[in-house]
DNA sequence: AATCTAAATGGGAGCGCTCCCAGAACCTGA
DNA sequence: TCAGGTTCTGGGAGCGCTCCCATTTAGATT
């Protein structure tokens, strides 16, 4: 049988589809006695309007996307971080009335295929970008296409152009560098994450600017590449152990504990001989011994604030591109002990 | 500007709307020359149909959706499962050229209310449904409402008029405790994950099961709740103690790693003192030391399954409801020694 | 009661597709 | 050459809404 429809719905309250239209979506002009009588129809029928007729008609979906490219490995390398920004993203939408159509970027399907079906689908009002690998070309296309987007990660190019929420990584890598130096530590180490994200080749600036302010010699053999991923990280502090480092900074939390496990196989002794920082304060960071110090920042806070930005870019509200920082946190536990080596 | 439709395109092409129609569908009844004409001119506008209007008019929408009720927690508690489950289900949909629509539940949502706005939203031809907890009635609407839907869970109730894809808790549960026995324990203990969830329960059946075939008395002082999260698991080991278990069947592997912790901190060995078993390997379970012995289930395999079934429910190649287990298998670690206390 | 205004209601047009039917164009073979 | 089929093409109707305008109704004011 055919599902009900407006008309339907008049029909056994005794009024117009326009009335049934305006009870639906809370419009001024109704009488009250009419509202309750269409109310309970709609209630007895459990009726809901029929939404792609509403797209159709208004020229507004109320959906939003979410791109995770597949590139990022988030989802995989990061238990908790692309979660949490999901939440936070989803929770918003929730809020003003949004569904959210995600897109996971597929190892099986080329890169480009998937934006293009991501940017042919014509379903959504706008779309929430979790990361864009700097050698990608989605935000280009996305510019291109008019679409209107929020990137939770600061664009390599464009950025005038393009509205994004992120965390300051360089000051907040200054930071983490700063204290290690102000802990007598000399061979300060880096893991980078992955040369084709942001986040990761601006941590690795700020650990760059925290050093040369400093004074101290950047040894281009403390710097090794972790990719994000705790494997990465434990075979990068092999290699970096000879060069001994009486520091280490991981570009996250995950690569911190690949660091502490080849550490403690190695027997140095954390934070005695090597002192260690992490990146993101996910939970991970006090379920190892000795807890891990890290640099804490508002991952759900980021998903949010950002889908704010895009729906009140959607609903006309904000026009300009807008630029937020969210504040990070240094959290000191024992990894990165006051003692000297 | 008003985005280009059908007649846009047709008029440049010089051909009618039902023909860019048939194009752009791979429909039959296009001559070669006309179709390429066609395909230029979209090329060139990078045209793409306006999906509202065509879910209208066929009354097929392509969307698919997928819940995560916000009570089972997954989503934080097991940082793999969830997102191991959604990769296998939007997998499945790209292939199929479905889109995903996500609903995260929301804890500032009253249950109900959330399901609401599921129900309601007459968008999604299918629905996944990650878990439904035992005290939940999102099935019995969904059934109400004739909605079609697969779970990644066996339902606890109405499971004849339910398509569904899970392994074999109660097998598995059982192989584990198995395991214990033949390894000499006696003083097996269970950590349940949460009463409301039915892998949980099922576990929990199967550790039942096994003790009793063996003619081993269930001891209710083993048998503690760890609410699928590892601070719990951490907690009730602590409590478990005082009762002397020599091993510990954790309900996953995230809980096993709350009973290590407790275990160590309590100066036990393992898997000398107590031997563990958890639930799902994770790759965390490769990750702490000593290594963890642990069922591998098939998560994504899963969430792919059980989106083909829902898919192929979707166009009618399947009308009956549909049972499928899938595999499990004993992974032996390090911390199930073969060794007796 | 008559007048004016504001509130309440109904219905046509249109959103951009698909589906179906009618008709044109093309091909075959007698 | 023409009938008879197949292939191809065009356009009307309709999907279920929203938006707008026209009209009716109720309420306030004299």
């Amino acid at each position: 049988m055919r599902p009900m429809n407006l008309e339907d719905i008049a029909r056994k309250a005794g009024v117009s589809r326009s009335t049934v239209s305006r009870v639906i979506n809370h419009e001024a002009y109704v009488s009250e006695r009419t509202r309750q009588r269409v109310l309970q129809v709609i209630e007895a029928e459990s009726f809901s309007p029929n939404q792609a007729a509403q797209m159709l008609a208004r020229g507004r979906t109320f959906v939003m996307g979410v791109v995770v490219p597949h590139e990022t490995g988030a989802f995989f390398d990061d238990p908790f971080y692309f979660p949490t920004l999901l939440r936070g993203v989803t929770e918003v939408a929730n809020q003003r009335d949004y569904a959210t159509l995600l897109w996971l970027g597929d190892a099986s399907l080329e890169g480009t295929r998937f934006y293009r079906r991501v940017l042919q689908n014509r379903l959504m009002d706008g779309l929430f970008v979790s990361t864009a690998p700097t050698d990608g070309i989605l935000l280009d296309w996305l510019l291109e296409l008019h679409i209107k987007f929020v990137v939770a990660e600061r664009p390599v190019h464009s950025a005038d152009r393009i509205s994004y929420v992120t965390v300051d990584n360089v000051g907040a890598a200054i930071m983490v560098t700063e204290h290690f130096l102000r802990l007598g530590r000399r061979r300060i180490a880096h893991i980078v994450g992955r040369r084709t994200n942001i986040d990761a080749l601006d941590r690795l600036a700020g650990y760059r600017q925290a050093l040369a302010r400093a004074g101290c010699p950047v040894d281009e053999a403390l710097i090794e590449d972790g990719y994000f991923t705790r494997r990465g990280a434990y075979e990068a502090t092999l290699r970096l152990l000879p060069h001994r480092p009486d520091a280490i900074f991981a570009a996250h939390d995950q690569m911190a504990v690949g660091v502490l496990q080849a550490l403690h196989r190695a027997g140095r002794r954390v934070p005695e001989d090597v002192a260690v920082i992490g990146f993101d304060d996910l939970p991970t960071a006090t379920e190892v011994s000795p807890q891990l110090s890290t640099v804490r920042q508002p991952v759900h806070e980021k998903g949010a604030q950002a889908t704010r930005l895009m729906l009140d870019m959607i609903d006309g509200s904000v026009t300009e591109p807008q630029h937020l920082l969210l504040p990070t946190e240094l959290v000191v536990r024992e990894t990165c002990g006051g003692t000297s080596p």
